[in-house]
DNA sequence: ATGAATATTT
């Protein structure tokens, strides 16, 4: 009623406007208008809009009955409904049975709902708004009772309303959420194309989101070309989904999913910062530098600055194929983008000089790293620790642990598992076994391989059976 | 809104 209201003054604005501003002028367009003004203010407005004011009033009276009746003994509710609203001579409005449906759902009655929905069908003439079936498909849904959502939707003209888009998506969403319900989809969607209801693109976007879901990016593109074909728009958040679905596939081949981004590209695609982030990211862990490398160079082509964590990635990649010339160039053009290195860069970088032994670099960067504010952490201190000892200048390594205990770090258990190792190949046994108690001491259980090193040098050794108890207690 | 970092040649 409000809406007609609503539409009647919409309307007779500008009537009034032009009835008001055109004088005799041209007699045929203001007659028009002016008989059409006159109709609707004699034979319309007053009585009916009064009748019908009195009957909202009424309305209004009955729901705040019911609402209390609903709030004091949430029983029988269907009754209090028919009982309300025929103590103020009034009908049932489709508000008050959406409030009643709700209230059922709410207070776990809802095996009385289809009482309610046989009462709604049989004794009362509105149109029973959507919005009320689209709440019961999804509460079905929720519970799994996929057989009784479907029904709701079907049986939606016996409330004398049209089921719309809107609640063909809501039932397709709800069957997607499981299996056996995606079995029923196709069937659903034959009998509501006899109901005259088109998919729309929200309805593909929910498909390609089942799909991403169930990890089929492939049939998703699928759907895509379909939608290309009718000429549907796609919506870039469908595009970006596939993409990051393809990405998180392991079993893709970097190429492949590099041809099917070309081919998202060629349906309309245009890749935003995160899309370009992940993509990155996909390309880091597949260690492909060259190709993440490329990857940056087109987000920045694209219009799109890095940040930190993009170039952070590439240099990860860059570093991992051997690339150091590249790790140096993007650090750089990262600085000269007024980014700021953090933590996980830095540590980046470090692990970038520790494969090219470049031991004094990595304790300058120690120390520059803690100027700049950015204190390193166990990584970085366990890098390059590890890669010292590795490298096997025992010595510097030696020096080195101890400044770096000094500053408070704490060892990791694969970095005791290294040195201790190295120890032992070195001869240097009981400082092995310090190691190995400090180990124990912190709960870290070491490798039986470190164990069996320890134990065969201990023996060739001839030594004592004091470190042998050690052992046998881990 | 998001996403980044060690080590396994014993």
């Amino acid at each position: 009623m409000l809406k007609s209201l609503a539409h009647c003054i919409r309307t007779q604005i500008p009537i009034s406007v032009t009835f008001f501003f055109r004088s005799s002028s041209s007699s045929s367009y203001r007659s028009k208008y002016h008989n059409y003004y006159l109709r609707k203010r004699r034979k319309w407005p007053h009585p009916v809009y009064k009748a019908r004011w009195h009957e909202k009033l009424s309305q209004q009276h009955a729901m705040q009955a019911l609402r209390h009746q609903a709030s004091s003994s949430p029983i029988n509710l269907l009754s209090s409904l028919v009982e309300s609203f025929a103590l103020y001579n009034c009908d049932p409005t489709p508000n008050s049975y959406h409030f009643v449906i709700k209230t059922l759902i709410k207070t776990s009655q809802s095996h009385h709902i289809s009482s309610v929905l046989n009462h709604l069908e049989k004794f009362e003439q509105f149109e029973t708004p959507e919005s009320i079936l689209i709440d019961l498909i999804e509460f079905h849904g929720v519970r799994n009772e996929f057989q009784k959502a479907i029904e709701i939707f079907f049986r939606s003209p016996n409330f004398r309303c049209t089921p719309t888009v809107d609640s063909l998506n809501c039932l397709i969403s709800v069957l997607c959420t499981r299996k056996e319900g995606l079995e029923i989809v196709p069937q659903v969607l034959l009998k509501s194309r006899l109901m005259n209801i088109r998919l729309e693109e929200s309805s593909f976007a929910i498909f390609i989101r089942a799909l991403c879901r169930y990890r089929k990016p492939k049939s998703a593109i699928g759907l895509l070309h379909h939608m290309f074909d009718h000429n549907f728009d796609i919506d870039g958040r469908s595009f970006s989904l596939i993409l990051l679905t393809l990405c998180q596939q392991n079993d893709l081949e970097c190429d492949e999913v590099m041809g099917l981004l070309e081919e998202l590209k060629k349906l309309g695609f245009r890749l935003d910062r995160t899309d370009w982030g992940n993509v990155i990211r996909f390309l880091v862990k597949k260690k492909k530098g060259v190709e993440s490398l490329e990857a940056l160079s087109k987000m920045k082509l694209d219009g799109f600055k890095p940040d930190v964590i993009c170039y952070t990635m590439v240099m990860d990649a860059v570093i991992s194929a051997g690339d150091y010339e590249s790790a140096d160039q993007v650090f750089d053009e990262m600085l000269v983008m007024g980014l700021d290195p953090d933590i996980n860069t830095y540590n980046v970088y470090m692990i970038g000089l520790c494969k090219q032994n470049k031991f004094d670099d990595g304790i300058k960067l120690l120390s520059s790293m803690e100027e700049l504010g950015c204190k390193p952490n166990m990584i970085s201190y366990n890098a390059l620790l590890s890669a010292i000892y590795e490298s096997g200048e025992l010595g510097m390594a030696g020096y080195f642990l101890k400044r770096v205990r000094g500053k408070g770090a704490i060892l990791m258990s694969e970095t005791y598992e290294k040195i201790i190792y190295r120890l032992v190949r070195a001869g240097y046994v009981s400082d092995a076994l310090d190691l190995l108690e400090e180990m124990m001491h912190k709960s870290l259980v070491p490798q039986p391989s470190t164990l069996e090193g320890i134990v065969s040098s201990l023996c060739q050794n001839g030594s004592v059976p004091k470190e042998l108890n050690l052992l046998t207690d881990a």
